[in-house]
RNA sequence: GCCCGAGUGGCGAAAUAGGUAAACGCAGAGGACUUAAAAUCCUUAGCCGUCACUGGCGUGUGGGUUCGAUUCCCGCCUCGGGCACCA
């Protein structure tokens, strides 16, 4: 390949003055494409060989197309970005391919608002940001985009729908759903943060809806279990998040009788995790929403009363039930069960505080050892029964001013009593379980995941409900089912779907007779649980991906935000095990991604007036408004958003600095997963050190490149340097991920070429040596300006595709170190000594020197602690 | 309330197996170049003391382990994140 040189010109190795990247890194970007850098290279050549390199998948998490690309893009993409180029060169098959998410909300508000159709609006969305992330340097493989909201895609995920209910694993349920009536459509519970939409933050409220659910809670155990294969290699964090999302907690079922049986009801089964308690069980509690709490005080004269409770606590939605003041309530059904251990009747509450969704809904209380039933007990004088005793002074039941739930041994408890209660917990269950009273059993936290959303711009669920067969879904033949287009979009309430005059009329596969068509489309998580799969094939139409692509999976490298820890990344994980256990992918892939990487968010100042609240950067004249003198109250590292009217724009950043400082900035303002701070000073900070690399190339074009090795030890000293940079950068891009220290390294590199070059006059192969390593190292980061830098220095291909340097550990071996000296641990001085020398003649050393001697003279040396190559310590008394 | 993570110069940060604390950059100070400025280059730079140094102090805080602790252990404080009636 052989790039038109218009900007430098690698024949006549001369760089123009001053580096222009507005007019360069266009330039490079252009070569690039022209050479198909980029490509993913398949794993068999051509000439039908097998590639025998490595393969590489690395991926950020794709955008929503909202049509303006924000500063947390830009970091997100830089470090993916990094790691694709570097990997490239470190000799990778690399697969980094970029999409679309582009169902979803907004679009449709944009539709509502500015009278355009959701599609039209987000493909033009799509070609606005396309753009940018081209001019940033983004080295995808734009031959595996994928957009989807394109029936192309989501074909694939109709698909997975029907498989996914043929094997039970796609339901319908009716419940009490979260509705976020500004979204005017239903939420999964993991995407409730606070009790608020995570879309739109209003409030969520509670309503008894029948909805479509994926049967996740079906491979919850997996999920935890393969968590073993991500530690170490996703950060904790998300590990940890997803584990307490999970919410395993091991227990038991327990079923106490009625004291009076309904005709078709003879028993309450309760879930806890405290069976060693269950003799001082002294009554039971049930939710309100429990499809017995009406019916136990049904006839009874606290019937009113019951009632107008439970009707009370089920109108509440679930922020009110979860706030902090919220007060614990119950009501006395008026019925009894039996406990099955000592045969005590225990009586029924309606207690506030149950949930009907977890466990049975039903929990027996034990208010010795549960705070919650404590304070039950107390409020509405019920027994409390002590059947744990702590070492020490023994509790007594009527002096409690709290529950004891820590361990202990049992009382009052049959043959159980004398027992240690982690070995109670076992041996009650395993009774229990033999009179057939309950047995051993497992909870968890995670719910199933609610996918019906009654929105327009989303995926069609493909099913239709005959009044004769039921729910049938859409028969292959006639997928994918598209949405309407003849849609008119209003403001409020009823999916436009529903409100469509004909599309919901469909035909039953079964008998042919009228059917409802499903007017639900499904949850934009839907799309991204799947999207990196059929990122490595995205235009094979006979299924989600075809062979070639399976060469590319799993993604090695994933690189997103830690928002998404409970929600897009379990779903993936979730996806990935149900689709390996239908064999469509490899029963051996069970985890979708290697490696996880998140980015934190970028911070920055933002500054508010009393009077005119908060101020773009512009606006503050030293410390105060410029619109009416106040003093401006500064705010320290906000969020950046409109609001706060701190935003960067990343373009008129790249306008103002190039492509190149941008990234690089990104990179070495902080280490990738901690918050980054923008500062503008540190912005020409990096654009400076572009700047003194460029010009420090410059003087020396004309080098020799093969020659006589290092001469004098200025050279060799200059070559060690250059050889531990390599190493060092090659630790921190391939394995240690932080990029604000491979960028540190390469800068005194840099500094030091630049010392050498002002002291010595040698015109010396390690000079150029040293100058193509400081280009290669730094390309990953910014690329465009070292792309210029490489040609310059005469080479014809592309840096982008050149091989990463190679470290030579003689080049890098110090023939002198450094020893410091201690005594009793202080450090008195340093020594220069050769690198083989031993501990006698160190040691010979430090005692002669002056300063070690203040501190040695007249006193005894205990010991002597001797680390090879970094410290002597000597010990006197 | 419970569970994680973090606290290092004026600022962002570094220290990769317990071994020179502050690399690299920003801001600052001084100087060179310039008629001048910008840009650039050089020098300096934790705090205190000192004519000076090879002196003292110093990684949120109080202890501990160690010849030696930013690093390991225990208590406390502050900040950030996650979960929050999960029985």
């Amino acid at each position: 390949m052989n790039p038109s040189p218009s900007c430098s010109d690698a024949s006549k190795s001369t760089l123009p003055e001053k580096y222009d990247p507005l007019k360069v890194e266009p330039h490079w970007q252009a070569a690039w494409q022209a050479a198909g850098a980029f490509r993913a290279p398949p794993a068999v050549k051509p000439d039908g060989q097998p590639d025998p390199r490595p393969k590489f998948f690395i991926m950020e998490m794709f955008p929503y197309p909202s049509g303006r690309l924000h500063m947390g893009h830009v970091r997100n993409y830089s470090i993916g970005d990094v790691l694709a180029r570097a990997f490239r060169m470190k000799g990778h098959r690399v697969l980094y391919p970029m999409g679309w998410d582009s169902f979803g909300l907004p679009a449709e508000n944009a539709a509502i608002k500015a009278k355009v159709h959701p599609r039209d609006w987000t493909v033009k969305n799509i070609e606005s940001m396309k753009g940018p992330l081209g001019r940033l340097g983004q080295s995808y493989d734009w031959t595996h985009e994928l957009s989807t909201c394109e029936p192309e895609y989501f074909i694939h995920e109709q698909r997975i729908f029907i498989e996914m209910w043929k094997r039970g694993l796609a339901y319908r349920k009716g419940a009490l759903v979260n509705w976020c009536s500004s979204c005017a459509t239903v939420l999964a519970n993991e995407q409730v943060e606070d009790g608020l939409c995570w879309r739109c933050q209003s409030v969520v409220h509670q309503r008894e809806l029948t909805q479509w659910f994926f049967r996740i809670t079906e491979y919850a155990q997996q999920i935890l279990d393969d968590m073993e294969q991500l530690r170490g290699k996703w950060p904790d964090k998300v590990l940890h998040m997803q584990e307490n999302w999970i919410g395993r907690s091991e227990g038991a079922r327990i079923r106490f009788a009625l004291q009076t049986p309904l005709a078709d009801v003879t028993e309450i089964e309760v879930f806890t995790t405290r069976p060693d308690t269950v003799f001082g069980a002294t009554f039971l509690s049930i939710a309100a929403e429990h499809p017995l709490a009406l019916r136990l005080c049904a006839g009874l004269e606290r019937e009113a009363e019951v009632t107008a409770f439970v009707n009370k606590v089920r109108a509440e939605d679930k922020t009110r039930r979860g706030a902090d003041d919220y007060v614990k309530e119950g009501s006395f059904t008026g019925a009894y069960v039996i406990n099955p251990t000592n045969g005590r009747p225990m009586p029924v509450y309606i207690a506030n505080f149950v949930l009907m969704d977890y466990g049975t809904g039903a929990v027996m209380a034990v208010p010795a050892h549960d705070q919650r039933d404590f304070e039950f007990a107390r409020k509405y004088n019920l027994p409390i029964e002590v059947v744990i005793q702590p070492e020490g002074a023994p509790l007594v039941a009527s002096e409690l001013t709290a529950a004891y739930t820590e361990r202990g041994r049992l009382v009052n408890s049959g043959d159980f009593s004398g027992q240690d209660n982690e070995d109670a917990k076992k041996n009650i269950t395993a009774w229990l379980a033999e009179k057939g009273q309950g047995g051993q059993t497992v909870s968890f936290r995670l719910r199933d995941w609610l996918v019906s959303r009654q929105r327009y711009w989303g995926c069609p669920i493909p099913m239709v409900e005959c009044p004769e067969h039921g729910y049938q879904p859409i028969p292959d033949a006639e997928l994918p089912v598209l949405l309407p287009t003849d849609i008119e979009f209003v403001p409020g309430g009823q999916s436009p779907l529903a409100t469509h005059p004909t599309w919901k009329q469909a035909q039953c596969p079964i008998c042919g007779g009228p059917a409802r068509r499903e007017t639900d489309t499904m949850d934009g998580f839907m799309e991204s649980s799947w999207y990196f799969l059929r990122y490595t094939s995205p235009q094979y139409a006979g299924g989600i991906l075809d062979e070639a692509g399976k060469t590319f999976l799993p993604v090695d490298q994933y690189v997103g935000g830690s928002e998404h820890a409970t929600k897009h990344l379990i779903y993936s994980r979730f996806f990935t095990k149900m689709l390996s256990d239908w064999g469509v992918l490899p029963s051996t892939l069970r985890e979708p991604f290697v490696r996880l990487l998140t980015q934190g968010m970028v911070l920055k100042d933002a500054y508010r007036c009393a009077e005119h609240d908060y101020l773009y950067p512009e606006e503050v004249q030293d410390g105060s408004c410029v619109k009416c003198g106040q003093t401006a109250q500064h705010l320290r590292q906000m969020k950046m958003s409109k609001t706060f009217r701190n935003v960067v724009e990343p373009m008129a950043l790249v306008e103002k600095y190039g492509a190149d400082t941008a990234r690089l900035f990104c990179l070495f303002a902080a280490p990738p997963d901690s918050v980054l701070e923008w500062n503008e000073a540190g912005v020409e900070g990096c654009s400076r050190f572009l700047g003194r690399l460029y010009r420090l190339v410059q003087r020396f074009l004309a080098l020799p490149t093969e020659g006589t090795p290092p001469t004098d030890s200025a050279q060799a000293d200059l070559r060690r340097i250059t050889h531990k940079t390599i190493r060092r950068v090659s630790a921190d891009l391939f394995e240690r991920q932080q990029f604000n220290t491979a960028i540190a390294a390469i800068m005194e590199l840099s500094n030091a070429i630049s010392d050498f070059a002002n002291t010595q006059t040698a015109q010396s192969p390690v000079l150029r040596e040293s100058i193509e390593t400081a280009v290669q190292l730094l390309g990953p980061m910014a690329p465009h300006i070292c792309e210029e830098l490489w040609h310059a220095l005469g080479h014809s291909e592309l840096l982008a595709l050149s091989a990463w340097p190679v470290f030579s550990e003689a080049a890098a071996r110090d023939e002198q170190l450094t020893i410091v000296v201690q005594v009793n641990g202080k450090k008195r001085a340093e020594l220069v000594v050769a690198a083989e020398a031993e501990e006698a003649h160190i040691t010979q050393l430090a005692l002669a020197d002056a300063a070690v001697k203040q501190f040695t003279d007249g006193k005894t040396i205990k010991k002597a602690i001797f680390v090879k190559g970094r410290l002597l310590n000597l010990v006197v008394a």
